[in-house]
RNA sequence: GGCCCCAUCGUCUAGCCAGGUUAGGACACCGGCCUUUCAAGCCGGCGACACGGGUUCAAAUCCCGUUGGGGCUACCA
């Protein structure tokens, strides 16, 4: 492309909380804009409003943007380092009669907008400042009086966003009031900051969230004003929760810093995210970032909302996770383990083999690392436990101290400990007890692992060991001569 | 209230711009195969063009309206 290396883009977040996914979605579509332009993505931290935004929020961004990948080429420039040359650009407007000092105070205005919703109606300003002689703002400036400066809206015409996604939309300049550009604080608004660091860093593509496109034409404004050349807008869908509202904080952990502690995988966020408002068109789901790179076009996003759906982002990490070659996911999973304090040193050094062999083992019957490692824990420890389901379902109520403690001898005997040689031991023995094999196969399931499902037992009991296993079992007929012994006093209470 | 956006299975979407499809895929759900269990995998099922008018031989597709949903309407961004 002839024009690609003049593509920038930025995100421009405003360090208020943890980023959520809607963020992350318009951070990533810049980034895969400026990437498949071979363009710039940069980032912004439009901190102006310093009582919402917090040093947390800011380290939290980066955190984020890191771990979904999203590096960025130039930045973080902060607004509210940049404050100096927001109040030149007010300047300027204010020379060329674009813009005016406006003394009405923050009371006065909240009172008109009371009163006016109490009629029913919507308020804009009404512009009592707009056409102050000089003498007067001299008069008020001389007062000192508090003031702000707002921007001199046409009063007739047009204005039109040429929008990426929606196509040419139009706005009646008679329905923009004379929005607020510099604060009393003399701090500026987002209309002006934005603008006039978009115009300072070269902006070619400005794309954010569908909220945004009715404050365009305002900000189009300010271009013109300016004389300054206009991006190109585009204003994706935004991203709603189940109950069709705005995805928020209501709606549960949407942060993506959540997703990673839940154990997702930052190019399975990544992926589903992309889907979000956007679809190659063809039946494709699955995409790396290189690929998204590659197939991404503002062309190809939609107009419409999105309901975020955690299922089928589960869904997709699962995905990831089981077909992911198990070396991948040790990092994870090492951490994962950690926090559950099962981690040894030796599965890093001799005992290597054996972790990959339960990642391998486990990792399609998990949809997060953490599932993952809560699968693999009762593996490195013997302290794990048994599950009421489990125990439910293939313990309670069964004759099995007798039979178990016939399997824990048989086993004792298996020679070479393969899960050829195990599984014909148990079978042979089911067989000479009048049992039926799956009813030890349960029952030593629950005894090895705790739980009601694994890969196949036999593969698991291979990979256990005799030594581990024996104990295992031992365990279970400990606990289950317990039971029994108990069971007088406790017959009662069953149910 | 005013302004703006949007409208295909419960959800994400393809198809719409350049009208003619048994309206396709995915998640979820249901069933089957596999199997000692649970997943994975494979196979199958359920399920949508919001409504009403136009235009046209023909409308999911183009136009208008209605309804519904969302957003904006700050000295927040």
């Amino acid at each position: 492309m002839a024009d690609s290396s003049e593509v920038r883009v930025r995100f421009a977040p405003s360090p208020t909380g943890e980023l959520h996914v809607g963020g992350a979605r318009t951070a990533l579509f810049n980034w895969l804009y400026a990437k498949h332009h071979g363009g710039a993505f940069i980032l912004r931290i439009e901190d102006t409003d310093k009582g919402r935004s917090s040093e947390e929020s800011v380290q939290g961004i980066f955190d984020a943007l890191s771990w979904l990948g999203l590096d960025w080429d130039e930045g973080p420039l902060y607004q509210s380092e940049r404050l100096d040359l927001y109040r030149d650009y007010v300047s300027l407007l204010m020379n060329s009669g674009h813009a005016y000092y406006c003394f009405c105070s923050a009371e006065e205005i909240e009172a008109k907008r009371q009163e006016a919703q109490e009629q029913g109606d919507g308020w804009r300003y009404d512009g009592t400042c707009r056409d102050l002689s000089a003498d007067e703002v001299q008069a008020k400036l001389d007062a000192d009086a508090p003031k702000v400066v707002r921007f001199k809206v046409p009063t007739e015409g047009t204005t039109v966003v040429k929008d990426q996604v929606h196509g040419d939309v139009s706005f009646e300049r008679d329905n923009l009031e004379d929005f607020v550009l510099l604060r009393s604080d003399e701090k500026p608004t987002y209309h002006l900051s934005n603008v006039v660091d978009d115009i300072e860093m070269g902006i070619t593509h400005v794309i954010r969230g569908a909220d945004h496109l009715p404050n365009t034409p305002k900000q189009i404004l300010v271009y013109e004003a300016l004389d300054a050349k206009l991006p190109v807008f585009a204003h994706p869908p935004l991203i709603l929760g189940e109950d069709k509202k705005r995805l928020s904080k209501r709606h549960g952990a949407t942060s993506v810093t959540h997703f990673r502690d839940k154990g997702y995988l930052p190019g399975a966020v990544v992926n589903y995210l992309a889907l979000l408002g956007w679809s190659p068109g063809d039946d494709r789901e699955v995409f790396t970032l290189h690929e998204l790179t590659k197939e991404f076009s503002l062309e190809r996003v939609n107009s419409s909302n999105a309901v975020f759906d955690p299922e089928k982002l589960a869904w997709l990490n699962g995905k990831y996770i089981s077909e992911v070659p198990a070396g991948e996911l040790l990092n994870s999973v090492r951490d994962a383990l950690s926090n559950r304090g099962c981690w040894r040193e030796e599965l890093d050094m001799e005992r290597r083999d054996y972790i990959f062999a339960l990642i391998d083992l486990w990792q399609s019957r998990s949809r997060t690392i953490n599932e993952l490692a809560d699968n693999i824990a009762p593996f490195l420890t013997e302290a794990f436990p048994y599950l009421p389901d489990a125990v439910n379902a293939h313990i309670k109520g069964k004759e099995l101290l007798g039979p178990l403690q016939a399997v824990r001898e048989a086993f004792g005997k298996v020679d070479p400990w393969s899960q050829e040689e195990l599984e014909a031991t148990l079978r042979q023995l089911a067989e000479s007890l009048e049992m039926d094999a799956a009813d030890l196969i349960h029952a030593s399931r629950v005894a090895v692992i705790g739980k009601a499902s694994s890969p196949g037992i036999f593969e698991v009991l291979e990979l256990m060991g005799r030594n581990s296993t024996d104990a295992r079992l031992d365990r279970m007929l400990r606990y289950l001569g317990k039971v029994q012994a108990a069971q007088p006093a406790t017959s009662q209470t069953a149910g």
